[in-house]
DNA sequence: CTCAAAATGATAGACGTCTATCAAAAAATG
DNA sequence: CATTTTTTGATAGACGTCTATCATTTTGAG
């Protein structure tokens, strides 16, 4: 009933400890039929190697870097903050947690970091990436030194990283299309507003928001805001102008501030009804928008849920296991005032220590 | 730079490691002074005790029990299969967790099964209550031996265990609620079906709903099915009968089989529309009836992220941490076709052992 | 059969903590 | 001051594993 160590395999092998650490542990040197009876053993006795001894006896430990791009919007704060929450949670399991501030969209200013890593005995790192030669070729360095290296809402190419962890943007973009949908199913006019459709996230949104568009309605031509709210302002008020009977916006990117006051002015005027309005990520004013009533749905990337998977992914890679195809795929979650999740939630606190 | 010791602590407080251990395990007698010094100490070097170390001296292990309903619908075996997947995932941090079957809707039974948990040396133990003064009284017997005892998806009173993790039902109810309010803005007539208003959670789901729908419309008396089949696919069909412009169902308890059938003749027919339909919990046939389109909605209450926040409150209370207040709080998760999650995604699979 | 090579056994010290015991020192008591 | 009490120090063995070393046995080749 409780649970066999190595010295019971062994016994149950009929061969010393000697030989069962040297098959459990790959040392080489050992007869076939030892190792076949060892391996037999622990399939049979369902032996699991204490992995807290071990890296005891190791004296090993987690080191994991993070590199959070500076404020950068509210977002990279609520990543931040749940970053230092992991850290606080996993410190008594041997795992330490770094956050590095990174300039934000800064290639060179990101590569400067992780250069600054190479030597510093880390077992991974977890970066928004932003592509360019010389930050492919700081983390190829890096994984040379068997660094894992992921990637964390925004992706370098796939053969680079060992895991992206990250939203499905297609499937963000066909479910704002779908709550329009379902919002104006006898036809109406949504307007979409990106960043911009350079940016490889927000094209992935505008894409599947498209497809998933199926009413009879027109989508006006999108507009790229390059993240001004002056700019997202304008353009809603003149496509009211235009369209007085505007049903739907979907605002793929950020820089939401510019949304709202357009849309405060709406909800006053008696000229033009509110239409429904769908963006992204459930952080400070968005939150508070979707609570007085100001936009109907959002859709969030879930950036505590995300540093939990990444370092689960990375405490896994380090354990020498392989991760299933689509683990870091982070399903959009929707969020209208009903269901929205309460602010900050940490995790449990310290009690008195045991 | 390296994480210290409690023999560090000991020597920059300047007492010998045996005093240093008196005061981090509270074994008393210890002058006051020295108390503070070794606080002090603590304090200082950011000191925090080595967990696994710990448990590995204490020969601690962790022991769950998780009581599941057998069968009673696919819901409950995609939690057992959750709860298998955490137990093959923390069976090397000295974490057992056991499944055992508890007879469905049978207070009786769950109560034997908690009697017999009583001396089995468990740290904790889920279950999904049902109440009845013979479970209260076994669940009082366990908490007193130092059990924690957590509620599932369904609560007892909140006196009577140490958390409750589980689905915000209120916020479920609004959510359906926000959708067919969304999918009918301009009126229509709504139906909503529920299992038994006698069960706390759809009780608590219909008064939501209700709370949601702002728009012009019809709410239809809800029906109650009794989790039959033949009885939802009836109210469907009668219901269509006398409103053949029925625009949303909310069908809110299980037994989804009826609905699917009179939704699909309706497909099929010529004389009626498929009216917006939102249900519970993506397993199983919901998940394909989502996926053909069928139905639109489904609000489901993550069964993996149940047990997993179950497994952390129970080994965050065995550290004798606190939970915070809403802990438990399991907040609705909406899908469409869109977002759905991919099937049955259990953590990392194990590689070669290191 | 002999001898080297390969395989195995035995065991010690470490990792950071817990628990326990015994002796020594310091403080309080009369 | 002598005696008791309180407080401290020192240390050993355990937990399950890793790493290393050295001695012994088994195997295979000539």
């Amino acid at each position: 009933m409780v649970k066999p160590t190595l010295m019971d395999v062994a016994a149950a092998a009929g061969v010393s400890y000697a030989t069962a650490d040297r098959v459990l542990n790959r040392r080489g040197g050992v007869a076939e039929k030892s190792v076949l009876r060892v391996l037999a053993a622990i399939e049979q006795l369902g032996y699991t190697r204490d992995v807290t001894a071990a890296n005891l006896a190791r004296g090993r430990s987690y080191n994991y870097a993070f590199l959070i791009p500076a404020q950068a919007g509210t977002f990279f704060g609520e990543m931040r903050a749940a970053v230092k929450a992991e850290a606080k949670a996993r410190a008594s399991q041997r795992i330490n947690i770094m956050i590095e501030e990174v300039p934000a969209f800064n290639s060179d200013g990101l590569a400067e970091v992780l250069e600054s890593c190479i030597d510093r005995d880390l077992s991974g790192i977890c970066l928004v990436a932003i592509d360019s030669p010389r930050v492919r070729k700081a983390i190829q360095a890096l994984r040379a030194k068997d660094v894992f290296v992921l990637t964390l809402v925004a992706d370098t190419q796939s053969d680079s990283r060992d895991a992206y962890i990250g939203l499905d943007n297609l499937a963000a973009g066909r479910t704002a299309g779908r709550v329009l949908s379902l919002a104006s199913r006898d036809g109406g006019v949504v307007l979409p507003i990106a960043g911009s459709l350079d940016a490889t996230d927000h094209a992935l949104r505008f894409k599947g928001f498209k497809q998933a568009i199926t009413f009879d309605a027109t989508v006006l031509p999108v507009i790229e805001s390059f993240d001004r709210p002056e700019n997202v302002a304008d353009a809603v008020r003149s496509t009211l102008e235009a369209h007085p009977n505007l049903t739907g916006i979907y605002s793929i990117g950020s820089g939401q501030n510019g949304l709202f006051a357009a849309l405060k002015e709406v909800q006053k005027s008696v000229t033009y009804q509110l239409p429904v309005v769908v963006l992204h990520d459930l952080v400070g004013s968005v939150r508070t928008a979707l609570a007085i009533g100001l936009v109907d749905a959002v859709i969030d990337q879930k950036p505590d849920q995300q540093i939990a998977r990444a370092l689960d992914a990375m405490k896994a890679l380090s354990d020498g296991e392989t991760l299933p195809p689509d683990f870091g795929t982070i399903v959009p979650s929707l969020y209208f005032q009903d269901n929205m999740p309460s602010a900050p939630a940490d995790g449990p606190e310290k009690g008195p220590s045991l």
